[in-house]
Parts: C-alpha cells; sequence; structure tokens
DNA sequence: ACCATCGATATATAATAACATATCATTATC
DNA sequence: GATAATGATATGTTATTATATATCGATGGT
C-alpha cells in the first residue's frame, strides 16, 4: 500500500499506544474487530473511511484534509497536543505517588481502617489505568487531605477522600473527563458509569 | 453516512471548486473514475483511504489525524492557508487583468505584429485557468515590460513577453509552480512540460 | 442549431473490506 | 505450572467499492 495508507496506520498505532489500550479495548470501543485492528495497524487493508472514522472517534482523534502547505503546521499543533496530553499524564501520575506515599505514612490505627484498605484499593485500580490519568487536580486535593491529616483524627477525611478516589476511578474506567456534564455530552458517549466489573 | 464521511467529502468537493477544476479533469489528475467522484463528493459510497488519497494528492491536500482538542486549531490554519492562496490567486488575476490592458494599448503598428498577436492569444489561454493562477511576480514583469514600451521601439521585448507567456501558460497547464526545479520534484510528478494541445 | 462540457446515473464485473469465529505463540502475573 | 491477556493469522461468507462504459438532461459557447 502507498505511503499516505502507511502514515495513517502508524498514526492510528501510535494513538492507540499512547492511550495505552489494547487492540481488544479498542475494538470494544470502536466497533471494529480486533483481527481486523491488527491489520489495518500493520497496513495490511485499504481501508474505508468510515471504519477509520470509528477508530479515530475512540481515539479521540479527528480526520482532516488539509492544503499540502499547511500540513508541517498542522503536524506541529498535533505534536504540541500530545505532548501536553502526555506531561499532564506525567504531572497527575506524580500527584498519584505523592497521594500513595500520603497514605501509606497515615499512623497505623487508621492504616487499619476499612475506608482506608478502600482507599488504598481505589488508588491502586486508578495506578492500574496509567496513560489515560490526567486528573491532577483531583489528585492534588486528595493528597493535599491526606497530609493534612494529625494524629488519629481523619476518619472523616478518609472516608470522603475514598469515595472521591471511588468517582475518578469510575470516571477513568470509561475515560470520561470530570469537568463534563452529562448533558453536554454527544449522544453516543452517554453510557451508564456504574462499575463495570459487577 | 455518517457525519465524518459527509466532512471529508465536503472537503473534497470545496477544494475541486476552489481549484477550479471538473470532475473529469480531476479523474484525468488522480485516475479515479469520473462516475466515482461524482458518488464520493455526493457521500453515496464509503471510499477507500487510497481512494481519498489519491484524490486528495491531486488536490495539494493531505490526510491527516489530529488529535480532537487540537482540532479547532488545526481547522483555523487550514482556513488560513485557503485565504492566502485565494489572495494569491486575485492578486495574479488583477495583474493578468492589467496585463491585457497594457497590450491593447500599445501603438498600431506593434499591435499587427504576430508577436503581439501570439503574446495576446497566451494571455488569453493563461486567463482560461482563472482559479490556478498565482504567479503574480511573473504577470507583474510581463506588465511592467509592456508599459515601459514607447513609440513603435518594442518589438524585441514584445517577442520575449510572447515567449515568457508561453512558457508561464505551459506550466500553468501542468500546474507546476515556476519556482520549483525539476530535479527537487517527487518522481511522480516529473512529467512532460509540451504543449498537450498537440 | 450545433457542439462541447458538465455532474449524475445506470449496468455489469471483479476484487476486497468487514465481520464472525477460532486459534496460535508469546509474555506477564500469581 | 496455571492462567489471562496480547497481537497476529487463518477460514469462510457477505456486502460493497472500484472500474469500464455508456448515457442522460442541463448549460454555455459559437
Amino acid at each position: 500500500m502507498s505511503y499516505e495508507t502507511e502514515h495513517i496506520a502508524a498514526s492510528l498505532k501510535k494513538a492507540r499506544a499512547s492511550k495505552g489500550i489494547s487492540q481488544r479495548e479498542l475494538a470494544k470501543r470502536s466497533g471494529v474487530p480486533q483481527s481486523h485492528i491488527s491489520k489495518i495497524e500493520s497496513n495490511a487493508v485499504d481501508l474505508r473511511i468510515s471504519s477509520l472514522a470509528s477508530l479515530a472517534h475512540a481515539l479521540d482523534l479527528e480526520l482532516e484534509l488539509v492544503p499540502r502547505k499547511a500540513a508541517p503546521a498542522v503536524r506541529s499543533i498535533a505534536r504540541n497536543a500530545i505532548t501536553q496530553n502526555n506531561r499532564g499524564n506525567a504531572d497527575a501520575l506524580n500527584e498519584l505517588n505523592r497521594t500513595l506515599r500520603a497514605l501509606n505514612t497515615l499512623p497505623k490505627a487508621l492504616q487499619e481502617n476499612t475506608a482506608t484498605q478502600t482507599l488504598h484499593k481505589q488508588l491502586s485500580e486508578i495506578s492500574n489505568l496509567r496513560n489515560t490519568i490526567h486528573q491532577t487536580g483531583a489528585l492534588h486535593q486528595l493528597r493535599t487531605t491526606l497530609e493534612a491529616i494529625e494524629g488519629n483524627d481523619g476518619l472523616k477525611e478518609i472516608r470522603k477522600a475514598a469515595r472521591d478516589a471511588k468517582r475518578l476511578r469510575n470516571e477513568l474506567v470509561h475515560n470520561v473527563a470530570p469537568t463534563e456534564t452529562q448533558e453536554s455530552k454527544p449522544a453516543y458517549s452517554l453510557d451508564d458509569e456504574e462499575d463495570d466489573d459487577a
């Protein structure tokens, strides 16, 4: 196949890797079969626009036709957006690590409490979602809440933190940005936000 | 078909109109049949990437997957490139018109010369290529050459102008920018520049 | 009136994408 | 060692694109 289709295939593969999801996960989100995604990413098919659009949508990409003269500027903007996204991810992972450390240095009496263990579990699950974490602000708030606890007087704060962490974890599983309201989302993404491990 | 494919179809149609070429002309340049182009532009097929790439190439466009967040900025850059292209076209047409006027105000003795008639013919043919004309500089030079002619002492200049106009016309027919050297062109566009009306 | 060109539509055929389903070798985790 | 998950590959079927070729009604130029 041509250079152009190869370029598209490489862009899709890179975007999926950057999001940290598997071909099977992308198949679920896009409706395109995993085996077909494998072929697409290795440039083994001349895929249809509708399939490309489905994959692009699932990867938060848009397909644009741009004047050749503007292509270098467009690629630069695309790279900047990716770089900023990666930086947001790095910052959030940093806050997450500091939150875990704050949790682990709580007094022993608090450590053995169920709320603390629930919080720990949620943060571990969040940690497993590595590349999709961008919630630097929310994690920062969790961390400063924990770091403010003195003595054994922190059960209330820990319980609240556990609830916040659970909500954050559920949002991440559905890849829903916490700032979006339900009403503003396009119809095709108004899916249930319940814990899908049930 | 979906919004996304509709968007692509509309972009293709607009780009072709902007270039001022017919579906049959685009079929020649891209290798995609005219009847298929008609279906594509009316969003009646879910076309393959390779076909889209062929059309994009013939229309001086590139296909890019860009992060959704960067899409507004990318569209703005694309619009700017198109606007500048249109402005370049308008400026060139303006110079062309002024060149024709300068030609028409030459002394009668020079008007009846074969070189003058040849020059007029070339400028008319250039005029027929309306949307693809961007050579403001070259046309400006032609115009100032003609405007500098005084009395009947301009045959040499007119002959040179006729040769320049013929070369410009041939370049336009092949849509080759005059600043590009032959060696720097990719192999697929190293086509013959002879007059194809022969 | 005649002619050329346009975009749209029709018909027939061949090639291939899209999909379902299954399985493989490899890797990582417990 | 067992298990789960991964990307790649295989088989079979169906629907659709891509193409060649032709033609139509509409439009514009001479």
